[in-house]
DNA sequence: ATGCGATTTTATGTCGGTCATATTATCGCA
DNA sequence: TGCGATAATATGACCGACATAAAATCGCAT
C-alpha cells in the first residue's frame, strides 16, 4: 500500500529521495546503498519501484550496481550535473552559493560563444523567434513569473540557433539557472526587469550578424546576471543571518 | 529465454538498441513507440525489463510515457547529448562528420575557458595530476592505444582542476570527443602523438600560473585536433568512395 | 596451520502474472 | 447532435519465484 497523500508518481518520487541523499553527501562517494529490498520497506514501495528508481539514478551517473556485491554511490567526476533532473534535485536540496557560483561560471563560457555563432549562422527563421521572445519579456513587466518564461525561450533560441546538438543540451542548465535566478529574484522583484536592454542589445547584434558583438553583449549580460545573484545571495545570508538573531531573541 | 550469445547485460543492451532507433530517426521525433508488451516480445524479455530500459531513456530525455496515451519520442532539444553513454551510442550508431564538427566545436568553447581557469585557480596537487598524465603520453611513443588513456586523464584533470562540477561533468562530453579521435587514428597513425607538444605547453602555461597564455595553448591544441579529424574524415569519404568505386568494378 | 579449490550464500537481474490508475474512446440517451 | 456515463486500454505498481554472478565460507591437501 503506498505510504499516504503525497505519492503522487512513486517513481520519479523514490528516486528523487535517492537522488537527494547522494548529492547531499548523507550518501556518501563509495558508499554502498541499502539492498533493493531494505529499501523497498524504507520507502514503502515494491523492489520493482525501487529498481526502476535505481535504474534512472544509473542513467544519470550516480549509482552502479554490481550482481551480489551491491549497488555504490559513484564518484562525482560520473555524476552527470548537466542533466535537467539532477540539476533542479540538487538546487531543491542545497541552494548553496556554491552550486550558483559554477552555474554562473560555466553559463559565461558556454552562452557567449553559443551568442557568436549565433549571429553568424542562424537562420532568420532562428533569430525571428528570439525575437519574439525578447517582445513577450517586454510586454511581461514587472511580472517576474511572466518574464522568466520568455526569458528562457531567448536563451534557448540562441543555443538552437547554433545548429550544434551540444550547445542545445546545454539549455537544460541555463534553464536550471533560470529558475535559481527567479527564485532568488524574490529577493529583489525589480532585478529581473533590469536585464531586458542587456536583451535588446544581444537581438540587435545577431540581427546585425555581429559575431564581435554579440559575443561581448551576452558578456555583459552575465556580468548583469551574475552581480544579481551575488547580492541575491548576500541578501538571503544577512536575511538569515537576522532571522537567526531574532530566534535568539526570542528564547 | 534470453536470445542468444550477445545478451550480456540485457537491460542495458535493449536501451542501447531502442536508443539507436531513436538517435538515428528510425523511430521519430514525436512518433508513439510500440507499447510495452510489443517491445518485450520484439525484443525477447519480460515487459519488466523493458520498463527498466525505458526508465533509463526516459532519465536521459530520449522519451516520455503517458498512462494509456502511450510513450513518445520526446523532441531532440530534450535530449541529453551530453550524456556519457547516450554520446558513445550516437557515435557507434552513427559516426557522422556533423556530430564530429559539434563535438569539436564544443570543446573548442569550453576547454580554453577551464584550461585558463585552471592556471588560475588549481592547486599544485591537480597540476601534478595533469603533469603525470602527460609523462605517461610521453612514454606511450606510438602506440595510439597507450596514449589515448592518459591524454583522456590530462583533459579530464584540467576540468577537474577548476574545481566546477559543471565542467567536471564536462569531462563525459570530452571523453567521447577522445575516443572518436582514438577511433579516426587508425586512418592516420602518427597524429596523435603530434599533439604532444601542445600539451607540453599546456602544461608549462598552467604551472606558470599564467590564465591567457594556458587558453591560447589550449585553443592551439584545439586547432590541430580539429584539422585532424577534419582530414581524417575526408580520408575516410575517400576511402569509402574508393571502396565503393572498387565493388562497382567487381560487377 | 595454511594456501587454494570447491561449495554455499547472497544481492542483483529476470521473469510472468495480477491489479491499479489515468485517459482515451465509445456508447447511449436526451 | 451534443454530452454524460461507460467501457476499453496502455502505463504504473506490486508480488513471488527463479537465474546468475560474485563474494564469503568451508574443506581438503600440502
Amino acid at each position: 500500500m503506498p505510504r499516504e497523500a503525497e505519492s503522487r508518481q512513486s517513481n520519479t518520487h523514490v528516486a528523487r529521495e535517492i537522488a537527494k541523499l547522494i548529492v547531499t553527501g548523507v550518501w556518501q562517494e563509495g558508499w554502498t546503498l541499502p539492498r533493493e529490498i531494505e529499501l523497498a520497506s524504507q520507502f514503502d514501495v515494491s523492489r520493482t519501484s525501487i529498481r526502476e528508481s535505481l535504474s534512472i539514478l544509473k542513467a544519470k551517473g550516480l549509482i552502479a550496481a554490481r550482481q551480489k556485491a551491491g549497488t555504490h554511490v559513484r564518484e562525482r567526476i560520473n555524476w552527470n550535473m548537466l542533466d535537467a533532473e539532477l540539476l533542479e534535485w540538487t538546487w531543491a536540496e542545497r541552494p548553496s552559493e556554491e552550486f550558483a557560483r559554477q552555474l554562473t561560471q560555466v553559463r559565461r563560457i558556454v552562452e557567449p560563444e553559443a551568442c557568436a555563432i549565433c549571429a553568424e549562422r542562424g537562420s532568420d527563421a532562428d533569430l525571428a523567434r528570439i525575437e519574439r521572445a525578447y517582445r513577450e519579456m517586454d510586454a511581461a513587466g514587472m511580472d517576474s513569473r511572466a518574464y522568466s518564461e520568455p526569458d528562457l525561450r531567448f536563451h534557448r533560441g540562441i543555443l538552437t540557433a547554433t545548429g550544434n546538438d551540444f550547445l542545445v543540451a546545454f539549455g537544460a542548465t541555463v534553464e536550471a539557472a533560470l529558475r535559481m535566478s527567479f527564485e532568488l529574484s524574490t529577493l529583489n522583484p525589480g532585478a529581473p526587469r533590469k536585464s531586458l536592454p542587456y536583451h535588446r542589445a544581444i537581438l540587435d547584434e545577431i540581427w546585425a550578424r555581429n559575431p564581435d558583438g554579440a559575443r561581448r553583449a551576452m558578456h555583459r549580460l552575465m556580468d548583469l546576471t551574475e552581480r544579481n545573484i551575488t547580492s541575491a545571495l548576500s541578501r538571503r545570508r544577512s536575511g538569515e543571518a537576522m532571522a537567526s538573531a531574532e530566534r535568539e531573541g526570542d528564547a
